[in-house]
DNA sequence: CGGTGTCCTTCCGTTGGACGGAACCTCGAG
DNA sequence: CTCGAGGTTCCGTCCAACGGAAGGACACCG
């Protein structure tokens, strides 16, 4: 219906076909490239991207090709997604990632899906499979099923209905994640032993406003047994501190 | 000539014009106020809009405005300062700022601003001037001072004959500004006191990739007295470290 | 309770800008 | 030199964008 990648048929969609072309994570793209994944014949495509090359939406790299420019880039972070939600968690995730030395992690519920608000690693580059700003499934990931235990029955039960299996650990079942996120809600956290990449077990609990769960805060440990509940306690501290300045920040 | 904010002429300036009305730094507008600073006529803007909420580059806020949206925040991140230069930094920045307890910043040039990439301020909340993706003047503050004297001439000449006044001791006098930055060149460093805001005072070493000057890395602190020379050691040594892995990152 | 303001939304006839096929560069490989 | 794969420019046709005007929706006020 509205995803309706019909031939572009405004000018606008015909621009935000172009911005799109990047959403599948590549960073870079070239003229014909870009005019193919937008559906355009490549003279229009010319033309769209010299426009928002003036205006810096675009910019070229070194390498010849086109990809998203700094003007965009510094837009995108006026988001209340960022502003908000973002400013007000980054000093709670500094505590805890200092006192945990593990991989903290904020994400919101968009739609089906779990968007990676902001994320602390290690000192030491880690290789971590949340990119700030992906989209990870919600059935998978710790942060992803507290969202889900707390969606409306509507997302849970259209995210019930298609479990995609990313590993051997992934839970497929319907009746046993349900079972999962009732445990989320009565417990107040969630936990995934390496449903979505192997070596990774995460811990997450829920950030409410009010009583509303507007985010979740999660964290990546090597493995669950390990001061479970001392990390969970951390977390709900976190949270409930997070909870509390977005609930003032609302209120300004 | 280009910066021509004429009379929305073609489709893909309005569209711009109006994810534009949000550079000022607004958060949420409504739609009258959009269709005013866009120059367009609020029948248009309405048309518009509803096109880019449809496509998630704009949301609605609770408040009813309009504000930049997921989507587009998301996009922005695929940006090559973002994805280059701010993941290798991070790292480096939370050293840093362990080791330091200072707040720290990364800055590249854009233009004759000063754009902040990244930035790390203490655990608890501490009100800074810089917000992530904002763009601050070149002569008043220490990363400004770093990128402005590794700037090509002509950028340096422009920037020297307007240098406006943030507060009474922003240096304003070019012949003192350009020994500023001379010396910033000979000692590999730079300091701001208090030029920008009040209480403010910061240092910052460039961050080179072979030897092109690629970035600002900067420390906030309270007075320029206290354990400079330590200060300067440790900003250099993280400066080496993203300069080298940087150089890396490229070589792929 | 009708008046008056502000802001949002929809409609529709006109017209000028977008469209895209085709021709033309540019460059590197064979 | 030829070939091929991008990238860039041109220009006549045509239809989608335009925006003035009119019609809600809501709030505040006398």
């Amino acid at each position: 219906m509205s995803r309706n990648e019909s031939p572009g048929r405004t000018v606008t969609s015909k621009v935000l076909a172009v911005l799109a072309a990047f959403d599948a994570g590549s960073r870079e793209l070239s003229l014909t490239d870009l005019a193919q994944r937008a559906d355009l014949p490549v003279a229009t495509a010319h033309r769209l991207v010299g426009e928002l090359l003036e205006w810096g939406a675009l910019d070229r790299t070194t390498a010849g090709g086109y990809a998203v420019g700094r003007r965009l880039w510094d837009l995108g972070l006026l988001a209340p997604v960022n502003t908000d939600l973002r400013s007000v968690a980054a000093p709670f995730l500094q505590d805890l990632h200092a006192a945990t030395r593990a991989t903290v992690q904020l994400a919101v519920r968009d739609d089906d899906r779990a968007l990676y608000v902001d994320r602390l690693s290690g000192s030491v580059s880690t290789p971590v499979v949340s990119r700030v700003g992906s989209r990870l499934p919600l059935h998978a990931t710790a942060v992803g099923k507290v969202l889900l235990a707390h969606a409306p029955d509507a997302v849970r039960l259209r995210v019930l209905g298609s479990l995609t299996r990313h590993t051997p650990h992934t839970v497929t079942s319907p009746a046993i994640l349900d079972e999962q996120l009732r445990r989320a809600r009565r417990d107040g956290f969630a936990t995934t032993a390496e449903e979505m990449s192997r070596g990774a077990c995460s811990v997450a609990v829920p950030v409410c406003v009010g009583d509303e769960v507007v985010a979740a805060l999660g964290a990546v440990v090597p493995d669950l047994r390990h001061g479970r509940p001392e990390l969970v306690a951390g977390l709900r501290v976190a949270s409930q501190g997070i909870g509390r300045r977005l609930a003032l920040h609302a209120a300004r």
